[in-house]
DNA sequence: CGTTAAGCGAGACGGTACGTCGTGTCTTTGT
DNA sequence: ACAAAGACACGACGTACCGTCTCGCTTAACG
């Protein structure tokens, strides 16, 4: 039907500095579109979503949302990447006081109980369709990343043994609020998080002492 | 809506004694029904999944699978349910030896692959319909039953303070595998059981030694 | 599928006097189900008709009435059958007192509104299916047989020329009334066939004094 | 239920000038729909009737359907209507001319024969469902029109008395052909027209010259 | 400053799947 | 054996959504 490239991001066409005759597209609509879309996956799942649902919700016509995106998969991938909000990374001087920075920083778009609700819908999708699959990819491996960097830098001050096993840690301090948020709804609030820290950063020092014999 | 006992699983159906009167149902067919509803989602997803097609390749009618199953959220959901096999309790001695054999069963009936694929689906679901939300919950508390006894037997040795918070524990040590096979797509190999242990089973050790200054 | 045969109304079926084996049928229901049929049909007529509906209205099992009837229309048609009663033909001595003793029979085994409501859906019927067209046809010709006779003896006293249509006549003093009851729902009373005898019977002895000229 | 204009017919729908918003329903689709309505219906009567088998005849979706007629009734109801067409009032001078006119009009859209096929169903519907029943009392009342027209002038003539009873005439005249198009399958053609007419009209002017004793 | 190409809300369109219901058959238990 | 109950394969029902396609507007940029 059509040549690749067919289906740019908003942000790629943004770019696009050929003007177009004919009327220009309302870019309000772009937003208001990414919003009804998230809000109505996080309150019927990504199975009752209906692209007429979306349009109505965002006041426009079922037309404009397939002029900007060709399927309902690409609505949705886009919209899942509007939630992603770069974290700074904090720098408290130690790694237990960058921690409680971290997991305290709220550095998503939408509320965390819609969170819970899209995320687990996403991972459905990214097992099944490659394309948001990759998009999923790219958007974990950047959540992790302020992390990792706080981690590393626990590293250069002497925090933590080089030879640590970077991601099991990251994962082991990660995973159980993932774990609650998504699997078993429990708490994952200030004092969980002084608690988690506790034992995992007690294990690894206590490991620091022993010789190694993994 | 969901009426207490409405909806119940087959297993719970074959306790019932009274005997109904009619043409029982034929209990081979919820096995191919399941099967197919398995087959088929390995096959082409679950966006992809018709109740017309289960039918077809379980050689059923579409009501046999409606008389049985309210929806195709919750056909799926017992077809998850078959994927989920009683693991037997361990008993080595030790805590990290019954942590060993526990994370070592093979008490799945898919092949890991498949349930990576499943898994998040169920999730997803479970947000959603609350009805599947139910059942979601019920599935990940048998779950996590096992561990639970091995836990509490060692609290009974003496391997851990009993005033530990199990719950969290019993989170650290299951999540980074939720994490690693739905999220992140990692390492869920032994050496990797091993790790884990370690860090986790020092810092609980550590923490019993100093006086709690949470 | 079987052969010829297969199909044999009740009236055949009590003829047969071999003594079965088993417990005999209850022959109450025989009737208890054509009842059921009937009013049903008259209800909600022979497209909503179920025959689910018929067993339960009388009382019976599915199964009892597919003993009986190998199909829907089968079982319609025997319905239909029980509708016509053998009416006595009259013989009063003169033309116009037999018709209006055949009209003032009431031969009817139904209420006659049931009758208006039920004689059309067969009319419907026996033109799409063949098999109640023939007993259509056969009930039709039964119930026109009394008043032919009627004519006929008329003709015989020398009231009606023996030159006359008889079916053109007969036609002509039965189709008002079916006109009536199933057409236009205008009334039917004795009134009614006074009047209608006057111009036709009129009509032929005006006809029968010039020379035929048609 | 029978909502007032919840169920416009497209004659009635086209009437409405307020320009819709919105791609406008194709009106060729209309007559499509409702000529393989009355094509099926002629070939497999009313209960063998299939929106599927109508959709598909018609080369339309099935939803094209029900956006116009809101069940299978009101189609048909629809459909029937299209089988009237308005008749000219034939004036040749002379009663019997102009009934012989009249009988020899074909003003009907459809052949004869699937005439014969379709009234009979319309008819038992119309017995069933009130809806069906309002649509065809009109349909009926129509028809009649240009008939009793034709009496009123023979009375203005002086051809008939005025003091006869219309209607009874009107179903004496009519009555036979309905008879025998739906009822007994026998002869209309213009013999029989002929027959019909000279035995009436003959009564009516014997009964004429006698005082009225009835 | 009018032409023109595109955007826009609304909604019709052919398809496809849904979950329900009825048919005619089959299979139990109860009598 | 018959009867009531109801499971069964099949297929039509009327609804909903998909992605496409007109409609009759509106809105800039170009000529």
């Amino acid at each position: 039907m059509a040549g690749a490239g067919e289906m740019m991001s908003n942000t790629e066409r943004e770019m696009n500095t050929d003007r177009h005759r004919g009327r220009p597209r309302n870019e309000a609509h772009d937003e208001a579109i990414l919003d009804a879309t998230l809000e109505l996956v996080a309150q019927v799942g990504i199975a009752g979503l209906t692209v007429d649902a979306v349009a109505h919700l965002a006041g426009v016509g079922k037309a404009t949302i397939y002029r900007r995106w060709n399927s309902k998969e690409a609505l949705l991938l886009d919209a899942w990447n509007t939630c992603l909000t770069i974290s700074d990374v904090p720098d408290t001087g130690s790694l237990r006081g960058d921690m409680e920075a971290l997991f305290a920083a709220k550095d998503l778009k939408m509320p965390a109980e819609t969170m819970k609700r899209i995320f687990p819908q996403l991972i459905a999708a990214a097992k099944v369709n490659p394309d948001v699959g990759d998009t999923y990819k790219a958007f974990v491996e950047q959540r992790r990343l302020p992390m990792r960097m706080v981690l590393e830098r626990a590293i250069d001050r002497g925090e933590l043994q080089r030879t640590i096993d970077l991601a099991l840690v990251q994962d082991l301090l990660v995973a159980p609020f993932f774990y609650r948020s998504f699997i078993s709804d429990g708490p994952t609030d200030s004092t969980v998080v002084a608690q988690l820290l506790d034992i995992v950063l007690a294990g690894l020092d206590a490991l620091s002492r022993t010789p190694a014999n993994t």
